[in-house]
DNA sequence: TATGAATGAGTTTTCATTCAT
DNA sequence: TATGAATGAAAACTCATTCAT
C-alpha cells in the first residue's frame, strides 16, 4: 500500500537524520510521492513519527514473540527471545534508531509510545524471572520492585548491547545473546538460589 | 561566573527540549542574559552544546571517581561507583539527559565526545572484572571481546536503571545500586568460577 | 513569469540600496510575493544578485548589439553603439547601477560576472579601432597594450558619461554619444595618422 | 594623532571589505584601540566613513594640485596632473577604492561627498580646455554643456584607466598618463581647430 | 581619557503546512 | 485521488551602538 512506502521512507530518514533534522520534503521524495499526499495520509510530522514508532515497535515485539515458544523452559525462552531481538535490531538499524534513540529524545508523546512497547517486553522478562524462580522450586520472595528493577536492568543491558553490536562489526546476534545470557542468567539463578550479593552496612 | 549561568541554562533546556528543539533565545532568556552574550562566550549552538557535554561528562566521572576508593576490593569498588553514579544522575537529570540521550542522537562530533567518557567508564568496569577474576584466583581466560561485551552490558544496564529510577518516584540510588549488584555481580562470580550458561546447539 | 517579477524587484532594490543594504524582505515585498518563494526560485541572496547581473548584462549587450550594423564603417558602428548604450543605461538606471556600481564593489564572484560583459564590449571597441586603422590605410603599429588602454579609456569614458547623463537632467543619449565621438574619434584618427601627442622628456 | 590611526585603519578596511561588510570591530582592532574610543572620536560608522572620504579626497586633490604648475601651458598642466593622479591612486589603492567604488555605491550622503571632489577636478579640467582653446586662438564657441561633457568624459576615462592600471601589473603611472593624453588631447585639439566629428543625420 | 561587558534590532535562511486545481 | 505553488512563523547568528567604570 502507498502508506507503507511512506512509512518505509520516514523510518529511514528519521532513523538517519533524527526527528527534527528530518524534513518532510526529503521523506516525500524518498517515498516517491508528493508532500501533500503524505499529509493526506499521515496528517502531520508528529503523527507520521508516531506511526513510525508504532510500526517499528510492533515489528520488534512481533519478531521477539515469533522467536519464543512459551512451552519451553524459562532460560530457553530468554535465550530465544534475545537472539530474535538482536537479530531484528541488526537487520533494521533505522527502525531501532527510531525506537531507541529518536523516540526517547523528543518529548513525552513519543517517549510514551515507545515506553509502552518497552513495558510489554519488561513484563515478558519479568514473567520469565518469576517462572524461573518457580521452576527452581523457590517462591519469588523477591519484592516486586526488585524483580521489576532486574528486568529493567536486563532489558537495558540488551538495548546497550544491541547498539554496541550494531556499531562493532563482526559481532553476531548469537554472540550478543550468549554474552548477555552468561552475564545475566547466572546472576539470576544465583539470586534464585538465595545467594544475593550482600551490600555493606548503610553507614559507609 | 557568567559562563556557568549560561551552561546551567543550556543544560536544562537541552536536557528537556533536545538539542534541535532548544532555541538559543530560550537558553539566553533562562540564563537571564541577551543572546549576543551567549554567542560572545560560547561561539555557536554547536560549541555551546559541546561545552555542556564536556561539563556534564566531567562532573559525572568526577562524582564516580570521588565515590570509589581504589584500595578496596573490586566488588566494593563497583558498589561504591554505582551508588555514586545513580546518585549523581538522580541529582542531575538534565545533565544525564544531555549525556545519555541528546549527545548520542545528534551526530558524530557530539557522540564522540560522550563516547570518550563512556569508554573511560567501561574501561574502569573492565578493570574491575579482571581484578575480580584475579581475586577469585582465576586467570581471566575469558576472551577479551567477551569481557568487553560484559562491561558494555553492565554499563548499559546501569544507564537504563538510571533512566528508570529517574522516572520511577521513590527509587533511591542505593536501591538501584543494590539491584544491579545483585543482578550482575553474582552472574560475574559464577562466570569466574567457570560455570557459564551453556547455549543450546546452533541449529535450534 | 513569476521569476521575472522577482528579478525586476531585485534589480530595483539592489540598484538603489546596494547589494548589502538590500534586504530580501524588501525585495520580496516589492515583488509582491513571499520571501520563501524568492528562495524557492532563486536559492539565495548571492544567486539572486548573480541572476540580476546576468540578466542586466545580457540586456545591455543585446541592446548595443541590436543598435549596430556590422557592415557599416567603423565610426558609424561606434556612433550607433554608443547611442544604443546611452539610451539603454538611461532607460534602465537601476540595472546600470547594478552593473556599474554594485557588481564591481562586492567581491570576485560578482565582479567576474560583470568583467566578462565588459571584456566583450572592450573587445568590440578594440576591434573597431583596429578596423579604423585599416580603413585609414594604416597598419596598426600601435602596441597591443596601447590599443587595449585606449579601448579601456573609451569604455571608461562612456561609463562615466552614462552616470553623468543619468544624473544631469536634460542630457539625451544622442548628445552623450556626440560628445564622446567628438572627444574620442578625432583623437583616435589623429593617432591613426601618426600624430601622437608627444610627452615631455622623462626627467620632468 | 590617535584619530589618524583610526582613519588609516578605516580606509584600509573600507577599501578592502566595502562599507557595509566592514565591521567596526575590525577597524578598531586594526587601529589598535578600543571600539568605544572610535565612537568617541568619530561618532558613528557613517561619520567615520564620511571622514575617510573627506581625508582621501583632500589627499588626492592635494597630490594633483602639487603636481601641476599653473604657469605652464595647458597640455603640460594636464599631463602633469594626470601623472600625479595615476601615481597617487596607484600608491593608495584602498583610498582610491573608497573614493571611486565605495563612496559612490552607498547612497546620497557619501556620493555627494565624493561628487564635490570630482566637481573640483572636472572644473580644473574644464578650465584647461578653455585655456587651451584660448591658446589655440580660438574662442570656445563650444557650448558650455559640451565642454562639461568632455571634461566629464576625460575624468571618467582617467578613473577607469586608474582602476585598470591598478589591476594590470606592470602599467606605470607614466604609461597611463601617456595613453590618455594621446587619446584625449589630440581629439581635443582637433576639436579646437574646428574639425569636430560629424554625426549622421538624426533620422537614422 | 579609555575600555570591558552587554544588547536591541535586524539579517539570511529553512520548514511544516496548506490552497487551488 | 494527487500535486504544483505558495507562505507564516521561527531559528541561528551578527553588528552598530552604549553603559558602568
Amino acid at each position: 500500500m502507498r502508506e507503507q512506502q511512506m512509512l518505509d521512507a520516514a523510518v529511514r530518514i528519521f532513523g538517519q537524520r533524527g526527528y527534527m533534522a528530518a524534513s518532510m520534503d526529503e521523506i516525500a521524495e524518498l517515498a516517491g510521492v508528493s508532500k501533500p499526499l503524505v499529509y493526506l495520509y499521515l496528517t502531520s510530522k508528529e503523527c507520521l513519527f508516531t506511526a513510525c514508532i508504532r510500526r517499528e515497535a510492533a515489528a520488534l515485539t512481533a519478531a521477539v514473540r515469533a522467536g519464543v515458544r512459551p512451552d519451553l523452559p524459562a532460560d530457553r525462552q530468554l535465550w530465544d527471545g534475545l537472539r530474535a531481538f538482536f537479530a531484528h535490531t541488526a537487520e533494521h538499524p533505522d527502525g531501532w534508531s527510531v525506537l531507541h534513540l529518536q523516540a526517547r529524545t523528543h518529548g513525552e508523546p513519543f517517549a510514551a509510545e515507545v515506553a509502552a512497547m518497552r513495558a510489554e517486553i519488561v513484563a515478558f522478562v519479568t514473567r520469565l524471572v518469576v517462572v524461573a524462580a518457580r521452576e527452581a522450586h523457590r517462591d519469588p520472595d523477591l519484592p516486586e520492585r526488585e524483580v521489576a528493577g532486574i528486568a529493567e536492568a536486563l532489558v537495558g543491558a540488551a538495548e546497550s548491547l544491541a547498539a554496541w553490536a550494531n556499531a562493532t562489526p563482526g559481532v553476531t546476534a548469537r554472540q550478543s545473546a550468549a554474552t548477555l545470557m552468561n552475564f545475566a542468567w547466572a546472576g539470576l539463578s544465583n539470586l534464585m538460589r538465595g545467594h544475593p550479593w550482600a551490600p555493606p552496612p548503610a553507614d559507609s
